[in-house]
DNA sequence: TTATATCACTAACGCGCGTTAGGTAAAGCG
DNA sequence: CGCTTTACCTAACGCGCGTTAGTGATATAA
């Protein structure tokens, strides 16, 4: 029984006039395009507050056009229970960002039951936002190169390319973090170091890798060997592995095979760095249970999710003709995980 | 330049037919009500697709007054960029269960320069959302007396009280972890205990001071000190504190607190737990730099978040005739900071 | 007195969509 | 052949509101 909420139409009656004549008052129609008398305007002011009139944004959003909704879609879970660091500093930059553009921030999360999509009965379920943010390791390529010819306003966190087709992203600058990693490795001596790491076919993989071989060149007798999956699905594999190619150090692409490798080692009972230097070319993001400060890359994710957000408004207010990429560059941050070789 | 996205009518132009078909072909008009024929069926399918037709929800929702969207206001910043594990169990809860109920998430990131409202212009943002979930530990009391009274559906993270109304919320069962937690201190001996906190205008933390009261109650020559804020600010000051009342545990309703008694009773030179028990009636967010396992109360926010949602989903649905509150119970962690007294 | 400007307001459109009464043609029936 | 039923679709309303063309009344000017 509870009442429904007063309209325009209901404070009109209240106040004898027309219901347009309500909307001019409550919307303050300053410019003076259409006059009101004073007489009338009170009116309705009283009427409006004995009603407690409040008006319905959903109808005002419907009249005025866009949503002021920035839609966030993550190829992964957006809150994953027990990994909370990675996607955090993302959103922590969206939110940021989506304020000062005056939006709210909508994830999809609806029918998330088996792998997320965005086309579902073959519509796009984004357009509910004005434009989105997009996230995940693996998209669906065949979604985004649709995405791009439905003309839907949307920016990747991370470089993702679609053959023919030029998408919006913003990315780590992993090559040149890599390049400094791997630079910063070699100048201390090492000559053979290990990248641990599969999943070539995704481009960041791809960058890191590139960055690694940029810094190689420039050292004609150094060499990288890129270590199988199952040379470091053990500590004694991985050992068998160090000792076979001669590694002194080790790279890895990602915090947890960062964090595998270092705890091998302590098993193995490799000091590290004395040993073996270790460097990791993401932000190392749980704490060491080493108390070494940890040689990384360190990544500003804080601020890769505020730039998506003004790149994605600036699309949304066209004021962006053609699709931009743009790389985020990252930084070399040397800790006590690397030494010169034995 | 960027294309205004397809309307019902542009499908319905494509696919030769009326708008109102495309409606009920896209609404899956089960039923049978109005029977529409398996061809155009499918043309106006094959048309949506093409233009990459979705719904404008904020149309829907003015129509049926209902659009899948689930709120999530908060009076501090959703994401804070420091303090990352707050907030980060609930939203991962939130996300859970609003997939399961298959609705998005809004984030109420708009006008967030000054402090955070509901009401801005006299009227509620909220009302974009079926329903809302709200977080922060000092809410406006007005804003939510008025939400009542407009009867929009929303649930408190955290029992909060309005004079007169009846709230719908969800909240940590402080006060049996803390009752708990108190007892566990004076069961191992403690007679003099201090407490560290202010802020005793907020119920989280009457709660917690509620629980340790009953505990002191069965203990007759127990007593706990309600330490002053000066009384915590630096560790000489603790340092006084601790001599004066003689005290030989301490218990910290708060994360940040527990971590400054914990550095202050080092700074002093005491042990802990051997001179001087420690107790926090919060999860311990941060791993301590003590590598001593923390005595707390074990909060389960992930499913503190979820439960939310569920009642929220309830009450917009209409099962929930008048509004309810639930508290979670939390679980007493005996770690190592807790020692019989010396 | 008639033309013109000013004032104060109303009528009406459209935003995109869900819903339903009604309309049209084909099919069935006697 | 005329009437009813059935199948399929369209026209139109309304959700609540912002906006503007237009209308009628009064005041000013020629």
């Amino acid at each position: 029984m509870s009442m429904k909420r007063p309209t325009q139409m209901d404070v009109a009656r209240l106040a004898g006039v027309s219901r347009g004549t309500v909307s001019l008052v409550l919307n303050d129609n300053t410019d003076g395009r259409v006059p009101i008398s004073d007489a009338t305007r009170d009116r309705v002011m009283q009427a409006a507050r004995d009603l407690g009139y409040a008006p319905n944004p959903v109808a005002q959003m419907l009249v005025q056009g866009s949503n002021h909704l920035l839609g966030v879609f993550t190829y992964e879970q957006v809150f994953p229970y027990d990994k909370s660091d990675f996607y955090f500093p993302y959103l922590s930059g969206i939110e940021s960002e989506a304020s000062q553009q005056d939006c709210n921030v909508l994830l999809f999360t609806r029918n998330r039951s088996t792998r997320p999509q965005i086309y579902q009965n073959g519509m796009n379920t984004l357009r509910l936002a004005d434009g989105s943010v997009l996230l995940g390791s693996k998209p669906d390529r065949d979604e985004l190169r649709r995405l791009t010819e439905e003309d839907y306003p949307f920016v990747y966190i991370g470089r993702r390319e679609v053959q023919g087709y030029e998408l919006c992203w913003v990315a780590n600058n992993y090559k040149e973090g890599s390049y400094q990693a791997l630079s910063h490795l070699l100048h201390l001596g090492h000559r053979t170091v290990g990248f641990i790491g599969n999943e070539v076919e995704l481009e960041p993989q791809q960058d890191k890798l590139a960055g690694c071989y940029r810094a190689l060149e420039e050292i004609p007798d150094a060499r990288m060997i890129i270590l199988k999956p199952a040379e470091f699905k053990t500590a004694t594999a991985l050992a068998a592995a160090v000792d076979d190619y001669g590694l002194t150090a080790l790279v890895s692409p990602d915090n947890t095979y960062f964090h595998r490798a270092l705890s091998y080692a302590q098993e193995c009972g490799w000091q590290v760095p004395e040993m073996l230097s270790v460097v990791s070319l993401t932000t190392v993001e749980n704490s060491l249970p080493f108390s070494l400060r940890p040689t990384h890359v360190k990544l500003n994710r804080h601020h890769l999710g505020a730039l998506a957000v003004k790149m994605l408004s600036q699309r949304i207010n066209g004021e962006m003709e053609t699709p931009q990429q743009v790389y985020v560059p990252c930084e070399l941050i040397v800790g006590e995980t690397t030494a010169p070789p034995r």
